[in-house]
DNA sequence: ACCTGAACACCGTTCAAGT
DNA sequence: ACCTGAACACCGTTCAAGT
């Protein structure tokens, strides 16, 4: 095997080396993110059209390791949520990522596959159109309202001197539990499947 | 009544300035933002720590139009739904402001006094401290999620060429439906309220 | 107490020049 | 085809100076 002339810089890399910069800073920089390719800034531009598509491959690389599972060997309800979890892992894995992700339209194809999925599985319960999109919807909503209450710095809320002891004693119940982000996630995913589930056994009739 | 000596720049005319500019653009600069209040941009520092206070600045006059409930004169079911809508109104009313909040920790009084309101409605129906923390949790995911995909620029997803017929038919179906943000949110709401009913009827013996 | 203007270090992006 | 280095317009922040 011939070893091609170096090419040194790939989308890939880029979107790698960034997504490590984004994991330990919260951010990145473009003079940063070459200093760390061993090249300079403008070299970037060989392979990238800029900053907000790098953002994108970043997105493409944090949900690459989505496995799809098989529709056939299980339930509708089985396969939708097998697919939030693993879209919510996807997204907890980079929580620094997740802000930035927020402004833009969902066009890479590998996160627009989750999509795909979710549609045939809801397709598979019964779900019209216009229900489909809403049952799609809720369920992101809910996988990314999560994966962003999980991505909070410490702690999401800072409780000050007047906050209410309900909400306090909350607090001081729950934020040390270990895998506290997770099993809430979980757990509100469930109740939706299950009134999703109900909602799929009525005609539907607007 | 004599008029004090003018002024000019208050916390409040700074952060409602940059609310403006961000529902117009997006975004907002420094300078922008000076200009706007017939200024140089050096003189928000006499009002201001920098470019993030005006963040949560501006997270605390989004979130003044909430009218809490009074929780007395219901249950405490509609108490929460009362309290989730007006919370998720006042994100969808600045949609692009939304980005901008997902990477601080909530400091502002204003919208603290939403999880005191949520906890004290959750301990009436008898969520002990644990399952109190993840009863608000997910209704906080939820209504930060809806008001996220609300958010998003004109679709959220860009569906191309490979994407399949069951997501393509459901995008077409709801897409130009004109309340679809606030419907699909309310009906996701639903779900949840009514699985955290059925919760609390149970002992709650973790 | 509040505002200005100059200054600083830094950013994203472009482009002619090299190989 | 890919990388460099200089350049550009712009950003957030600081600070001495004015009133």
């Amino acid at each position: 095997m011939t070893r091609p002339s170096n090419p040194k810089l790939s989308t890939t890399a880029i979107a790698d080396t960034a997504l490590k910069l984004v994991d330990a800073h919260g951010e990145f920089t473009l003079p940063q993110l070459a200093k760390e390719l061993s090249v300079t800034a403008s070299s970037l531009y060989n392979h990238v059209d800029g900053k907000a598509e790098i953002i994108e491959l970043m997105r493409g690389r944090a949900m690459s390791t989505i496995s799809l599972p098989e529709a056939k060997s299980q339930d509708w309800q089985s396969t939708v949520r097998a697919i939030a979890i693993e879209y919510w892992r996807s997204y907890a894995q980079h929580p620094r990522l997740i802000p930035l992700l927020t402004s833009n339209t969902v066009r890479d194809r590998t996160t627009l596959r989750v999509y795909d999925a979710l549609a045939e599985a809801f397709l598979t319960g019964g779900f019209q159109p216009a229900e489909r999109l809403r049952a799609i919807t809720i369920i992101d909503s809910f996988v990314l309202g999560s994966a962003l209450d999980a991505a909070a710095p410490r702690e999401v809320w800072e409780a000050d001197a007047e906050s209410s002891p309900a909400f306090i004693e909350a607090l001081e119940a729950g934020l040390n539990e270990c895998n506290r982000a997770e099993s809430t996630f979980t757990h509100g995913l469930t109740f939706l499947l299950t009134c999703l589930a109900a909602e799929s056994l009525h005609p539907t009739s607007k």
